[in-house]
DNA sequence: ATGGCAATCCGAGATTGA
C-alpha cells in the first residue's frame, strides 16, 4: 500500500507565492498540486524553478486573469488544455495523466452578481465542463477532479448561509451544477470523512475573515469510484493561510491509498 | 447600507475577485 496525495490550491498569483508553493512542495507529501489563478502567461511561468526541484509541470495562462497549473513528481501524459468543444480565450481548466490517474485541474468562472454576464458565462462554462466530464468519463475510469469550484455546495459550505442565501456562489443554478457532477458518478472527497463545522477553504482579506473565519468552501476535490473507494481522507489544510502574505484560499488535499 | 484587502496593469486609480 503506497499513500497518494492529490491536492488544490488557488494561489491568487503565482509570481507572488511561488516561494510558498515551492516550499509546500518541498516539506508536504503532495504528489499532485493543482494551481488555480496562476496569472502568468506561459512565456513568463517559472517553470524550471519545478524542473530544478525535480517536479513535472504542465500550465495554461494569460495575463493577470485565471491560469492554471499542475505539479507533480511523476511525469505527465495526455495533458490538454481547455476544453476541445468550448472556444474560450479565459484559460482555466487543463488536464494531464499522472500515475494512471486523470487528473482536471479547473478555476471555475465566478459569476460575480446573478444578473451579470459574467453569470451567464459561467452558466455557459459549467454547462461545457458537465459534457467534458461525460467524455473524459468514459476514457477514464480513475479520474480526479480538482479546483477552486467558486461553489459553496451546501448551507454548512458558508460561514453565514443567512446573509448569502440565493446569491452568486451559493445560487440553486450553482449547486445544480455541483450535483450534476456528483450524479456523473463523483464524489466530494471532503464529505466521505467527519469534518469540523464551519471547515472552509477561503477567507476574505477585508474584515479579519480568517480570524473570524468567516469563509466559504468553495475548493473541492471530486473523485471517480474508482479513486474515492481507495480514499482514506480529506483535509483542508489551514497552515498556508497563517503564512505572511498569504493566498486567501488555502490547500485543500485528499489522500488515496493505493495497493 | 457601504466598504473594508490584495494583485494587476502602458503606473494611478480602476477592475476583479468571492
Amino acid at each position: 500500500m503506497t499513500a497518494f496525495t492529490l491536492g488544490t490550491w488557488n494561489v491568487n498569483s503565482l509570481k507572488v507565492r511561488l516561494p510558498q508553493v515551492l516550499d509546500y512542495m518541498a516539506n508536504q507529501t503532495v504528489d499532485v498540486l493543482c494551481l488555480q489563478e496562476t496569472k502568468l502567461t506561459d512565456d513568463a511561468f517559472p517553470e524550471q524553478a519545478f524542473i530544478d526541484a525535480g517536479l513535472h509541470v504542465s500550465f495554461t495562462g494569460q495575463k493577470t486573469y485565471n491560469g492554471v497549473a499542475i505539479i507533480s513528481r511523476s511525469p505527465q501524459s495526455d495533458v490538454l488544455k481547455n476544453m476541445p468543444h468550448f472556444e474560450d480565450e479565459q484559460q482555466r481548466l487543463i488536464s494531464a495523466t499522472i500515475n494512471g490517474i486523470r487528473v482536471i485541474c479547473a478555476y471555475m468562472v465566478n459569476g460575480q452578481d446573478l444578473d451579470s454576464d459574467k453569470f451567464i458565462y459561467k452558466m455557459n462554462w459549467l454547462t461545457a465542463l458537465e459534457s467534458h466530464l461525460k467524455t473524459e468519463l468514459l476514457q477514464h475510469d480513475k479520474l480526479a477532479l480538482l479546483g477552486d469550484f467558486n461553489i459553496a455546495p451546501e448551507d454548512c459550505d458558508v460561514h453565514d448561509p443567512a446573509k448569502w442565501i440565493g446569491g452568486n456562489l451559493v445560487s440553486p443554478q450553482e449547486r445544480g451544477f455541483f450535483q450534476a457532477f456528483l450524479a456523473l458518478g463523483l464524489t466530494d472527497s471532503f464529505r466521505l470523512f467527519e469534518q469540523a463545522d464551519q471547515s472552509f477553504s477561503w477567507w476574505d482579506y477585508r474584515q479579519m475573515g480568517f480570524r473570524r473565519n468567516a469563509g466559504l468552501r468553495i475548493d473541492h476535490i471530486l473523485l471517480s469510484n474508482a479513486l474515492s473507494k481507495d480514499c482514506v481522507r480529506c483535509v483542508i489544510d489551514k497552515e498556508p493561510r497563517r503564512h505572511e502574505q498569504p493566498s486567501d484560499h488555502t490547500p485543500v488535499l485528499a489522500t488515496l491509498e493505493i495497493k
